[in-house]
DNA sequence: AAGTGGTCTAGACCACCCG
DNA sequence: GGGTGGTCTAGACCACTTT
């Protein structure tokens, strides 16, 4: 075989290798390549990213290509397309998506931005579900309790897991540092950012501690919501189960398959 | 200017006229072409729509642009594409869909398939919420109670409102002739086809008649689902609200958005 | 073997946004 | 004007399914 020679003026540049399986489609590689970049925190939300030429060209890859893998991302919420600016990691707020679940209002009907108060954050002993939840092996975790009030009444419980590894700075700040919302505080403090969340709501009798903290009477019904969060590569970073009123609950749903 | 002179060999085909504003990309004026064609029936669930090649010569529109307003047909739940066979017809079946809400179960803790009994069918005066959900001018509205039933107990409770020029023969056939499920029996007996639904959940005391019809108490909590059907054309033709006892509730959900 | 959808490429032209 | 994403075209080749 002869060996290839390259003139002075030609200058080869090795595309970056693409993640995932090589049997997998180009755009598929490109889409976890991206993903990644990510969740890894190379490409923050707000940024900017290449323009579709560029990256074809950097990849050595089809602008058609590249093209699809951008749309799939924009179709999963980890990016925005803007028309004629470019394509920018998105910053999603699931923090407030527990406000559509239930109805809490003030006097003119508006939703607005409850109290937060962390009533304890400590590193506890992985119960089973969590580690089931998370996939974790480690047996430790994260526990923090919340409480979130509206009119300084307490009205939703909330037991919140994570990882050590990933937000382990959360153990060692003011509760001042953290705010009122989770997500910005996991992303500024530790680096972890929220692309998607899967939530399992079912209604059960108070237990006698809820019942102590939201001011409700045995035989009183709640609302509880588990939730998984995941970040830019689908990985479980958070479960938290929030207990409410079962009165104040209220849900919109929009179904476009009949599984 | 010259005009064009045809050979004998020379066949012009026009192309079917398409849906939509002059405006608007062609993929989206195919995708409302074909969304139209499956609702009026013209192609049936179940039934392969022509290879995206020979729909790129019908309407002489590049097989790229067909492929893209068949992928987002596939992506809304309208038509189902298999590989190496075809493009098809969704037949989808949200008629169980409220089994996912509620925990219904058998011994084995399978879910199936409830009773059925229609407890009337009749002609009303439209309500102001049904004209307003189904975008209805008709003063008079199709209203049919049904209930459903495990072990011989009714555990839902189910008011339906169809509009009567699509729903007429309804109001003339034998219970039997609908059978158990209503979805088939809309496409059956009167051509309609649910592609799409909307769902509002809540939760409220149990209302009197409910409570004799569902043997609670009052006091007891019903979770009530308000429920949005449409056609493949997105035009709603369905308007019910179904309520069950609220400690047999259950609900999952995934959103990959953080609105 | 023939027909279908799935992937990938290459490039033209348009619409939008900014300085 | 120059850069961006959005639309549309044209065609090669691959993978899957049935006859």
């Amino acid at each position: 075989m002869a060996r290839q020679i390259l003139g002075a003026d030609t200058v080869m540049h090795a595309a970056p290798p693409l993640e995932g399986d090589v049997h997998l489609p180009l755009y598929r590689r490109l889409y976890e390549t991206f993903a990644r970049r990510i969740a890894a925190g190379d490409w923050k939300p707000g940024d900017g990213l290449p323009a579709e030429t560029g990256l074809a060209k950097i990849y050595r890859i089809a602008p058609g290509t590249v093209r699809r893998a951008l749309d799939d991302l924009a179709l999963n919420g980890l990016v925005e397309r803007r028309h004629g600016l470019g394509t920018f990691v998105r910053r999603p707020n699931f923090d407030n998506a527990m406000l559509r679940f239930f109805r809490f209002r003030d006097k003119d009907g508006n939703a607005f931005l409850p109290e937060s108060r962390i009533v304890s954050r400590k590193l506890v002993s992985t119960p089973p579900k969590v580690a089931r939840q998370l996939g974790l092996t480690d047996p430790l975790v994260i526990k923090m309790v919340r409480h979130r009030l509206w009119d300084g009444v307490p009205r939703l419980v909330e037991d919140i897991f994570l990882p050590q590894d990933r937000f382990k700075p959360l153990l060692s700040v003011s509760e001042e540092m953290i705010g009122p919302l989770l997500y910005p505080a996991y992303e500024q403090l530790c680096g972890q950012v929220v692309f998607a969340i899967e939530e399992d709501i079912s209604i059960a009798d108070v237990t006698v501690d809820d019942a102590a903290d939201l001011g409700l009477q045995t035989g009183d019904l709640t609302v509880s919501v588990e939730r998984i969060a995941r970040n830019a590569t689908a990985t479980p970073i958070e479960w938290r189960i929030s207990r409410g009123e079962a009165r104040r609950f209220r849900y919109q749903l929009t179904s476009g398959q009949g599984d």
